[in-house]
DNA sequence: GCTATTTGACCCCA
DNA sequence: TGGGGTCAAATAGC
């Protein structure tokens, strides 16, 4: 309609991105990190449909981070994960940038998952410490909180079957992948864990999260974002 | 009323 | 030209 008029000629697109990150998880989406999904679509020769998610940051911070997630048709049950863009939001600076930005005191600076550094925004103490502002963020009422893991250790409840860095200039995932099956098996803690939906209710959260504490999947090796 | 999700349309790229 | 990625209005839920 009229829209279309005000509408820019060009748009950014994840897939031109140098790398992707390609991770199959079975039963849920979720990884911990705040998503926002924002676009559907079938996908030929597919039987599930694609979901889009980006950063619920992105528009705070101008974080890039998307990640695309399509249901596997050959196992129901595992679930395509393709991450596009890395985190600013949760590495330092990101997270500097964050805090500035929104001109908030430092010390409600909101938790956030960090995918790539152990270095991100914790302010004291332990990286599960929660910040007791909770109200912090503006637009993210709902989900005022993210968790800082440490590196490599990104997955939450999950049976990780596969991480594979993905080139997609070249290569099509080979030597970077990785076999987790032998990953604990910890199974959808809660039945807030709703597959693509990616909603996690955060105080169920909490609870889920600190009981795997030192359970958590580790990527010794597997580099996730490059 | 605010925020997230849905979904059709638009646009880029192979 | 068609498939795929993203936008943004409409809608739903809290």
């Amino acid at each position: 309609g009229a829209a279309a008029q005000t509408r820019p000629k060009r748009r950014m697109r994840a897939s031109s991105e140098s790398t992707a990150t390609r991770v199959e998880k079975r039963w849920t989406a979720e990884d911990g990190l705040i998503w926002r999904k924002y676009g559907r679509k079938e996908i030929t020769h597919s039987k599930h449909p694609r979901l889009y998610f980006r950063c619920s940051y992105k528009h705070d911070i101008g974080c890039p981070a998307t990640r695309q997630v399509q249901q596997s048709d050959d196992d129901l049950s595992l679930y395509v994960i393709t991450y596009f863009g890395d985190h600013i939001c949760c590495q330092g600076d990101g997270a500097v940038a964050a805090a500035e930005r929104e001109e908030e005191d430092v010390k409600k600076q909101p938790f956030v998952i960090n995918f790539g550094s152990a270095t991100a925004s914790s302010t004291s103490g332990s990286p599960w410490q929660n910040s007791d502002g909770g109200d912090g963020r503006s637009k993210i009422s709902r989900s005022p909180h993210a968790v800082c893991l440490p590196e490599g250790r990104a997955e939450l409840g999950l049976k990780v079957t596969k991480v594979e860095t993905t080139s997609l200039d070249s290569q099509p995932a080979g030597p970077a992948a990785a076999d987790l099956s032998s990953s604990p098996d910890v199974s959808c803690p809660s039945p807030a864990w709703d597959p693509l939906s990616c909603c996690l209710e955060w105080d169920q959260f909490i609870e889920s999260s600190f009981d795997f504490v030192g359970e958590f999947i580790n990527f010794d090796g597997i580099t996730l974002y490059q």
